[in-house]
DNA sequence: AGAAACCGACTGACCAGTCGGTTTGGTGAT
DNA sequence: ATCACCAAACCGACTGGTCAGTCGGTTTCT
């Protein structure tokens, strides 16, 4: 159902309620916010107790951090999988573009929290905030100096461009979260795919190419 | 210092305890965040008192909203009058797009509220994110539009794209409000102006154009 | 036995919102 | 010009609810 947080050895008991807490964060973080979500909520889900949660993390902000960090490692670890199965430039970026709106569209908890909760949260936070972005704007930025260094795209300024596109994605999967109705977020993908490719040049002929996995 | 909150008759003690509520609120909730600012905060450092917060508002939750949408009517009504000054499509994106940097890098606190505390604020006020950012998304959109009807651009989906655009912008900006001294919000303009326009099919006529006002 | 893991009632701090009381400014009667 | 009066505006101590974090005690594993 969700996506696989470690778990540390395959039986502890100490690590399948870590595990156990955990998810339940997902969930109930995703679902109230940060500031909306009780201890006591994340314990009840889990079935596990307040005492447990403390022994295994210190705060209830340490809980979030670390729920944070692990989905981030997670989503990145699949998405860069993803991208190693093709190679042309435009097919890796391709690839990370559909596997991240893929993996928002099945876990729309996942999404809330690293979309839009590590923001709000608190500038305490900020740390994990950047780090989170960071995170996917490298693995395009890499993609994308890659491009350049092949010839497929222009120099240009990689980095700011990194963040700009998942900046762009981020935006528009903001607004599917807040009305999943109004239209699909893969309903989005050619269009914001022609946008973003023609965006740093590449050429019409890569950019016209229909996407092999819609 | 602050952008001109409406203070709607020039004499009234009754607007000018609003208007210090709300000057007020938008430097607490721009330091301290939604959750982490008090409304004894606010009241402190308005001069004002809880009694009198109480009388203008019916709840927190009121301040921030009033405080959002005056701040984002205050902004697109500002954006909107400079690029009225220019005809030229790519201008008037142009100027759009820099009146949003410049008003973001003098009032970090506006910035700060607008583009993240609305979003983390919860669930409840998801009404409000979405109002603020379709403001200014409908402001792109319009004039994407425009460029669409008169051949400037190919057609295409304006509202995605400016939703994107919006995106971008945000993005960039936040990782500006992370670390100010990483590098300014005007230096990233060229490279954000030359991706925006580039994204849309301008010719690179109108890309390569040095802008007026860097 | 001893330690690691877990339990859950309790506490203390914080804070949104209340309310009885006070000040201020305007209005009109004298 | 003075005063009485009223309502709008304002004050700030207080209350009630919420919730992060604690801690003495229990269970489970080795």
């Amino acid at each position: 159902m969700s996506l696989r947080l470690p778990r540390r050895s395959s039986t502890g008991r100490k690590d399948a309620t870590r595990h156990a807490l955990l998810e339940a964060a997902l969930n109930v973080f995703g679902e109230k916010g940060y500031h909306g979500a009780a201890v006591d909520d994340i314990v009840d889900r889990a079935g596990r107790s307040k005492g447990a949660a403390y022994f295994h993390f210190p705060s209830k902000a340490a809980i979030f951090r670390a729920l944070v960090r692990e989905l981030a490692n997670q989503l990145v670890n699949s998405i860069q999988r993803k991208m190693d199965d093709v190679d042309s430039p435009a097919e890796r970026l391709d690839a990370a573009l559909l596997g991240l709106i893929d993996v928002f569209v099945r876990h729309r908890s996942l999404a809330r929290i690293v979309l839009i909760e590590v923001a709000g949260a608190g500038r305490a936070f900020s740390d994990d905030l950047i780090f989170v972005r960071r995170q996917f704007a490298d693995l395009i930025e890499r993609e994308l100096d890659r491009a350049v260094e092949i010839g497929a795209i222009p120099p240009c300024d990689t980095h700011l461009i990194a963040t700009a596109w998942f900046g762009a994605l981020n935006e528009v999967a903001v607004h599917w979260l807040h009305d999943p109705d109004a239209g699909s977020l893969h309903a989005s993908y050619p269009s914001l795919r022609q946008l973003l490719l023609q965006s740093v040049g590449f050429s019409p002929a890569e950019v016209d190419r229909v996407p092999l996995h819609a």
